[in-house]
DNA sequence: TAAGAATCAATCACATTCGATCATCAATCG
DNA sequence: CGATTGATGATCGAATGTGATTGATTCTTA
């Protein structure tokens, strides 16, 4: 038996909703553990498949039977802001996202101000932050949770009317808080970064966006590599108003060379097994 | 059984509404209580559960899992008592508080705008509160959630910051959002009510609710009877500022008197068996 | 307030799993 | 035919998960 032939058992043998454990796989297969568990390895290795302690699980949402190629990241439809409900987008490229949020989280200091706008990969970033003596103008109620229990955290919430679909709190007036407001650092996702600046497609997202950038020194965008040049149809802000852009390994030269052209700080967040680990659950 | 297993079935176990307990995984998942510590604390760490003394509980909005229903995450009504457990606790006296809020309710009308302060009362009567078209501003944030799943309830936030205690919202400035609401009713709990007028403990909250009070047309009251001549400190308003109390039959006549006499309209809600049944499920 | 019960974190011992290394074997190529 | 390469299997020390024990902490109840 050739390895390709084994690694295609090994994956449709791979038990969707249950680790599948390297001794199970050495019966089924008929050979040494070592060889399952190099295997198991570079699959993993090829995200083919999540290699845990004991075994490796099916990677929810992966069905394929031919041997697939190596991977473009396919575009994936994320946007807490699109019509993809938030809980859905949370599971969609969890360990990315956490890589992310979690070097996004390097920015931080014990005192700091910053505003937390609504999306998937900021609430990932709520969700690891630790307790410490932050300010935090948030217009998103998942991340409003989870900053609760953030004994040390200050948390202010602008004025304005609740929106369920995306569970933000957009302000169409001029808002006494927001004016008092004063960020060192601003986070926030996106639809799509293109050439063309920042882009969402809802108008009220755009707005209320455009405002909360205003009150913040630095803005810090956190998107990952599918969202580069990915189609969207309104702009937020042009390039320059960006300072840092983190996003993932999957980053193209191209992209790279326009976003430090335009004067932008780039960071590579690595996923680390952690993350993977992490995300595992879901 | 593989620890990636067993994390899906513990979280699978929990249970929003109720804190599950080690004891009770302990014996689901066949391991031994250090087994379900270390898996608790850690599914805790990467903030996929929520850990309390004696075992944990589901997050809010987290309830997707193998089976889980894709879409709309629909929030359960009373679920946010599971997630402050601060809120469980506290209300006592929970027949009587529904049958005051019952009565409540029947001061709204679809199309009315309101002012909901945050108390346990008051959150009990949202969680009452029918779908229909009404325009909520309120500063708490288990209501806001309780109002999440009303598609056709608007919900407006004043902006302020945060305060966990008591989870509400309360603006140091003037706020814009605030003069532009008028609310034609406000509802409002306290910690007493006297001849000096509504007492609160609190100061800050005291200020938030005055200047709430400013914004409606009729204030309404709701105050079981424990709380007519309680002690307290802290004056909100005077009676006169006062249009309706809703109570419940404990209500002395000297009370109902004095009440009546500073032009106050008094409501007796009636507890019903159904109340006392609703009551214990929580 | 104090005693008792429940829960917890830390630690140790044991079992499983892992990764690195090396020897063997088969296929390929000069 | 012999040498080289690469895959496989075996071995062994290291790392990790698990269960039990213990002493500390927290909660409850009197």
């Amino acid at each position: 038996m050739h390895l390709q032939d084994r690694w295609k058992l090994i994956i449709d043998e791979l038990n969707p909703d249950r680790v599948t454990s390297v001794d199970e796989l050495t019966a089924r297969l008929g050979v040494s553990p070592a060889t399952i568990r190099r295997d198991l390895n570079e699959l993993h290795e090829l995200g083919h498949l999540l290699r845990v302690r004991g075994g490796a699980m099916r990677i929810e949402g992966k069905h394929f039977t031919a041997k697939a190629e190596p991977k473009t990241p396919e575009f994936q439809t994320d946007s807490l802001i699109g019509q993809s409900s938030f809980l859905a987008s949370t599971i969609v490229n969890a360990p990315v996202k956490r890589a992310i949020a979690r070097a996004a989280l390097d920015f931080l200091k014990p005192g700091i101000s910053m505003i937390i706008d609504g999306g998937s990969t900021t609430y990932t970033m709520a969700n690891m932050m630790a307790n410490e003596p932050y300010h935090v103008l948030t217009t998103s109620i998942p991340i409003l949770q989870c900053l609760l229990d953030r004994s040390k955290v200050k948390v202010t919430l602008p004025g304005g009317e609740l929106f369920r679909e995306q569970r933000i709190i957009l302000n169409p007036y001029e808002d006494g808080m927001l004016q008092n407001f004063s960020a060192a650092k601003m986070f926030i996702g996106c639809q799509a970064l293109t050439r063309n600046g920042l882009m969402q497609s809802d108008t009220l997202l755009v707005q209320s966006e455009r405002r909360l950038m205003e009150r913040a020194d630095q803005v810090i965008v956190l998107a990952d590599s599918s969202k580069i040049d990915a189609p969207a149809s309104l702009s937020v802000c042009p390039l320059t108003a960006i300072d840092v852009v983190i996003t993932d390994e999957g980053l193209s030269d191209a992209a790279r060379e326009w976003l430090e052209h335009a004067g932008i700080e780039v960071r590579i967040a690595q996923v680390t097994a952690e993350d993977r680990k992490a995300s595992e659950v879901v």
